[in-house]
DNA sequence: AACACGACCTGGTAGC
DNA sequence: TGCTACCAGGTCGTGT
């Protein structure tokens, strides 16, 4: 489920809860998880270490372990980290969980269990991160240059850019009304400042809605990331001009759009 | 090299 | 109400 925002939203605040906690015992529950990292080994390497620090990279998370090694979850569609204050309570849809000394306990929470967990002394490659300082336009545009794929599929590359799902790789295009068919390396320099500037933006307003929306209990299940533009609006009229907006397969993925502003 | 497609899973919901 | 079919915020391996 989550894109670059959400999983940032649940990183500032496994920072105030998670964070110096220290493990006393790990559990895998679904064992796939870890693979090719056999469970117990999981388990027992994380047993005893403090959590010092937690970082995002694109949609991972790295929870960074005394003695060098890091905790690396991808919450997939569905995952979603959290402390809770009674292991004892933890949901059905339970991937693993670590009690900590103090009885709270890092519960890893996935209904369709497609997320991992792997243990890790060195973090790998990722694209650049758009919300960095270096997601410059000179940055973008070079990357764009490089890529003949339809635009939608360039944004959603994790190894170019970290972090852009379906839903903001389509408010994106649609607010730049930048179809998302067209070849990365066939837009203008002026519509890729568009873009770059759109994409920045959403995900910022991403980012906000969705820390607020983990401010409250329960987490990101019930929230909204935000005002939806485009994204699951098939049949509904556009915003911009009243088209239907349209919903197509892109690489295997629902890509929305207006076909008549976005160009 | 650049696609498409199935696999991996569970759950919600639209439609009959 | 109950069943079925389809859909889902992601990634990887395989095949063309």
């Amino acid at each position: 489920m989550p894109e670059l925002p959400e999983v940032e939203a649940v990183c500032r605040k496994l920072r105030r809860t998670a964070q110096g906690g220290v493990i006393a015992s790990g559990h895998i529950v679904r064992k796939r998880i870890t693979a090719p990292q056999a469970p117990e080994e999981v388990e027992a390497q994380a047993a005893g270490r403090r959590i010092e620090r937690v970082e995002r990279r694109g949609k991972n998370i790295f929870l960074h372990l005394a003695g060098g090694l890091a905790m690396h979850v991808h919450p997939r569609m569905t995952g979603n980290l959290e402390v809770i204050q009674d292991a004892r309570f933890r949901p059905h849809s339970t991937s693993a969980w670590f009690e900590f000394e103090d009885g709270r306990a890092l519960l890893f929470a996935d209904s369709r269990g497609l997320g991992t967990l792997r243990l890790t002394g060195e973090l790998p490659e990722f694209g650049i991160e758009p919300l960095s300082r270096g997601f410059t336009h000179a940055a973008f545009a070079r990357l764009a240059g490089e890529s003949s794929a339809p635009v939608k599929l360039f944004l959603m590359d994790q190894s170019k850019i970290a972090g852009i799902g379906n839903i903001y790789a389509a408010e994106a295009l649609w607010r730049a009304g930048v179809s998302p068919f067209r070849p990365a390396d066939r837009l203008s320099a002026a519509r890729l400042l568009t873009l770059r500037n759109e994409l920045a933006a959403v995900l910022r307003e991403g980012v906000k809605s969705a820390v607020a929306a983990y401010a409250k209990p329960g987490g990101f299940n019930e929230a909204e990331p935000f005002q939806l533009l485009v994204y699951d609006r098939e049949g509904e009229p556009c915003f911009r001009c009243g088209a239907k907006i349209r919903r197509v397969a892109q690489g295997g993925r629902s890509t929305y759009y207006c076909g008549r502003c976005q160009r």
